[in-house]
Parts: C-alpha cells; sequence; structure tokens
DNA sequence: TATACTCGGTTACATTAAGTAACTAAGTAT
DNA sequence: ATACTTAGTTACTTAATGTAACCGAGTATA
C-alpha cells in the first residue's frame, strides 16, 4: 500500500495552505482588493519573486482573481473569489487558538 | 516600517501549522496517541528524516508530548497536549472548505 | 529633456529545506 | 547466525526560498 489513508481533498486543501506564504497572502486579501505592491509591503521579508509564483498558484487554484484596469497608467488588482473568501473562517479558528495558546510576545523597550 | 501589521501571534501559529508536513503530522495525531512508525506509515511520501525533526520542533511548541515506555524493547509514543488537541477546529474548518471547494478526484480504473 | 521614481513583475545567483537511501544500536523472532 | 523491527541519524541530491539587481512602460520633478 502507497496511499494515505487521508481524504484527499483534505490533503489538497492542507497543501495548498501550507505552502510559505500561501495563508499569508490571502488573509491580506481578505481585507480587500489590493495591488501588487501593497500585498508586497504589508508582507516584509516576503519577495515580489516568491508573491508573484503565489499569485499565480493561486490564481489557478481559483482562490485569487487578477483583473487589470485598463487606465493610464494600467492598474492590476488582486482579489479573492468566493471560493478564496470560503477561507476565512480557517483564519478565524488559526486567530482563536493563537490567542489562547500563543504567548503574548515581549514589548520592545519604548 | 520593516514589521508587519499582523497579529505576532497569528502569524506564529500561520508560521506553525504552514511548515511543510506540521499540519498532517497533528492531524494524523488527533487520532490517537501513536508510535513514530505509524506516523511515518500513515504519511507515505514523510521521511523518517523530516518526521523526526518536525516531532522535535512540535515538542519544543508543546503540541506534541514524547512519552518513553521503559518497556522491553522500549516504546515511545507521541500524542498531542491539550494546545495541540485545540487545534482541531482548524482542521474541522479546512475539512470543510475541502469538501465545498474541492473537485471530487477521479476515480482510478477499476 | 534628463533624472528619478512607481508598478508589476523577471532574472541570476546564494542559501536553506526537503527528499532519498543507506546505516546504526538495541532488541526480537526464526 | 540471519533477518527483522523500532527510533532514529548521516551523507548526499534536488527542490524551494531568499537576495539583489534589473526591465519596460508610464509619471513626476528639476
Amino acid at each position: 500500500m502507497d496511499q494515505s489513508q487521508m481524504c484527499p481533498r483534505f490533503e489538497k486543501a492542507v497543501e495548498i495552505l501550507s505552502k510559505r506564504w500561501t495563508s499569508l497572502i490571502v488573509f491580506q486579501l481578505l481585507s480587500g482588493p489590493q495591488r501588487f505592491v501593497n500585498i508586497d509591503h504589508a508582507l516584509p521579508n516576503l519577495s515580489g519573486k516568491v508573491l508573484s509564483e503565489r499569485l499565480k498558484e493561486l490564481e489557478l487554484e481559483g482562490i485569487v482573481k487578477r483583473v487589470v484596469f485598463p487606465e493610464s497608467p494600467v492598474r492590476i488588482e488582486y482579489s479573492l473569489s468566493d471560493k478564496g473568501r470560503a477561507l476565512a473562517p480557517i483564519f478565524g479558528e488559526i486567530a482563536k487558538w493563537s490567542s489562547e495558546w500563543l504567548p503574548v510576545p515581549d514589548e520592545v523597550a519604548p
């Protein structure tokens, strides 16, 4: 036997969500449609390279939508599809768990 | 400004959960305490090397407990702490999302 | 009309993480 | 003695990320 016993759809969901940066990008997009640089600035340490990779992957999964506004200069907006917004409860549970079980970090000297 | 605007505890939770294999290992342990090889067999494609790394990390986070039973031969059991079991609702939401939004995979020819 | 800056990326290269396979030591079974 | 199990570790390869520079189109500034 070479196959996992787990539900393949559940496994797929975990695979999507546990790819580095994916969750934080989706979480960031939960606050509304926004542009490439905005996401990039919201997640310091996330490089443009990986961000563009992740956005492409998420678009392929149907989680993120990329809309081009033909203004001048052109404006490109990333947003969540219904499928993407449906991930919100997962983040809600993560937030609950973290506030219950993770320690409050030390404050930096003022 | 070099810091993220997100809650650091939320970010930490995402960091823990989105490390490769971590979620699946915790999910597997939700079914009860078990031994190293059992987890290893339940997750094909997961090597003993990475499994032992992840179990150490999860133990440090206080999510997994490692108990040595001094039988002969010695038996080592991994299980979830309260903190670890408290992750269950997150997996519940992931399962819900995946069954609602991910396609049912094709069956293999019988 | 240079110069610099923004946006939405891409490219080349360095570092880190993960996969693969072999191996170990202690114990058990044949 | 030989082979197998458990709970790992070690050495080596390959894939994923991080870092930094760069690009073309357009805009603003001097």
